[in-house]
DNA sequence: CTGGATATTTACAACGTTATACAGGCACGT
DNA sequence: ACGTGCCTGTATAACGTTGTAAATATCCAG
């Protein structure tokens, strides 16, 4: 049988709230009595039960992160980084995945798929600004990326515009004319609108066509809808001299094809993805990739729900985390060595 | 405020058990009465609190399971199967890494980094037979990959001599003659071990060489440290014709720095893997791969955990999952068309 | 020594749920 | 009419913890 303060209390002949103050720390005990305690609680062993301190305390000490999947290595790459920045804080996490759909976004955020949580951070892909109103939830509620709704929560996102002008701008440095955007997705998906707008933007400011027929819309975000896009391209009868993919595993697959049709990457068509995941520094030819500040965004996703999670209720903030654009073989040939632009 | 059982039985004029009952179902309740309860608890959107549950019977609803790292997508596809797994139980899955630590295993198995599951799936690297025997926990423990141990905990697992054997064998079966093993892990790995017998055998058996010389450590698990692995054969002057890896990872990592190198896989240097992760199917040169059968390991464990919870005890079990060797370009070439060859 | 302040410890009541045991009510066979 | 047994619903006591307030021990100045 497990053994509760009762037990100790009694193996050391002292109060059950006598042992509770030493297992909390509290300041008002004497050092003797401190040490006889903490004899006791050595021999048995004891360990403090979870469920009763939550139901007492009404923490948890666990908050959810609900992704879109975790196959993607920037997922799970960034779920590492929330993980570790919540044990930090002595915070466990939960973890689930949408799927990216609109419906389990709602559930999540409704609280119908977790309910032991003091916190959420949630990284929505079709969730509607509607979803969110009727929240009955009182947990702290975080969204992963950029949203321009109007409501009561943080977002932690970067400047996905400008990261997707940066990224076309290194494109057109190194003469490229004809970009075309990969993974504007099916249906609503404010991230990947954000990176059309960007590319869209930086074409425009250059005088340069950002046509529909540069776009090619996807299903999913994974190497198969890229592939499948790229393929779409060509088939179509274009030759864009440039890819910016919407991520890294669409602009993976989309190289893949480049390599079937025998284009040669930069020389025919140079490949920018975003994410900057490491499967991207290992192909044949490595990837020129955004890289968003993963660690940061962890970091600021779990101090941002803890702070909510004091009793305080800050002014819900817009926190912008760093990127850089990395440059690769995929834009800059073999020749190119690596080297990074600053934000 | 959160409303209560109490809330609910003031509102519809009964007893707190009664909703209680209505709440679980408890099958000698009247039409009318649960209706009238129901009728109540929709009212004032009852949600029952797990924490006060969890204290009264024991149980949380979650289990947790700990990875060696998220990074890598075999862990990360088999955290998603695992988590579809128990949703279909209803569960919840806490998701922690141990970066192959033996030290944080250590923690992880006794239960001191999430102390409010039921279960604990968890996949070691280190961890060694004894660090389990003073295990004071009673959650029930399974543990995925093939043990030596003589525990009494399931384990979960495909036959990694005879998957190493397979993969070695399809090489040989193409005519190669020098087979290096890259990944055989500096320090303890019982599953990389294995892998390094099947593929001793094999060769043994082939009357080929299987020394020192073609065995390359490595210190992680990841890209960099295959490419590392490749470097320091080509470096020792030797150029086997084949290369088995530890896992797909480090398979693309080392097939990097063939192609830095000038080497053609496969005509050159024929390039093996294990996990079957999406990555290797989407490279300049696909990747032949031993694929286990991620999904059924996910659900074998989850039931595995979920049956030793239900009370009963059963006989530990070693449960075998499928696996299937996928032969692609990068050892079949680019005429090759995938096919799978059956378990 | 004593009174009063301060430090330490304790008793008890919650937190929200479910298990147990029991009280009525009703149907049925005798 | 009377036990007998089943069906419903209820009161109460846990589960293990911590906050509150009260009780006791200790210390110090006068």
């Amino acid at each position: 049988m497990r053994v509760s303060l009762k037990d100790v209390a009694a193996h050391a002949g002292v109060s059950i709230k006598t042992v509770s103050n030493v297992v909390n720390n509290y300041q008002h005990v004497t050092p003797a009595m401190r040490e006889r305690v903490q004899r006791s609680i050595d021999a048995l062993g004891y360990r403090p039960n979870l469920a009763a301190r939550h139901l007492r305390k009404g923490r948890t000490g666990i908050i959810a992160l609900a992704l879109p999947e975790l196959g993607n290595p920037y997922f799970a790459e960034l779920a590492a980084a929330v993980i570790d920045a919540a044990a930090a804080h002595d915070y466990i996490v939960l973890l689930d995945h949408t799927g990216g759909h609109r419906e389990q976004e709602v559930l999540v955020s409704q609280g119908f798929r977790a309910r032991v949580i003091d916190g959420l951070i949630l990284s929505p892909i079709e969730l509607e600004q509607e979803d969110l109103l009727d929240r009955a939830e009182n947990v702290p509620l975080v969204l992963l990326g950029e949203r321009d709704y109007e409501l009561p929560y943080d977002h932690i996102a970067i400047d996905n515009v400008a990261a997707a002008r940066a990224a076309v701008r290194h494109l057109l440095d190194l003469g490229r004319r004809e970009v075309a955007f990969i993974g504007a997705r099916r249906g609503r998906s404010e991230t990947a609108q954000l990176r059309v707008r960007g590319w869209r933007e930086e074409l425009t400011a250059a005088g340069l066509p950002a046509d529909d027929g540069l776009v090619a819309a996807t299903e999913g975000w994974g190497h198969a809808d890229g592939a499948a896009a790229m393929t779409r391209i060509l088939d179509s009868g274009r030759r864009p001299d440039a890819i910016f993919a919407y991520n890294d595993l669409m602009a993976i697959g989309a190289m893949r094809v480049l390599y079937e049709r025998g284009l040669r990457v930069p020389e025919d068509t140079a490949v920018v993805g975003f994410d900057d995941v490491v499967e991207g520094r290992f192909g044949a030819v490595t990837l020129t990739s955004v890289s968003p500040d993963k660690e940061a965004i962890g970091r600021l996703a779990v101090e941002s729900v803890l702070a909510r999670l004091g009793g305080e209720a800050p002014e819900p903030r817009r926190v912008w985390a760093d990127y850089r654009l990395v440059a690769r073989e995929s834009t800059l040939g073999r020749a190119g060595r690596e080297g990074g632009a600053e934000n």
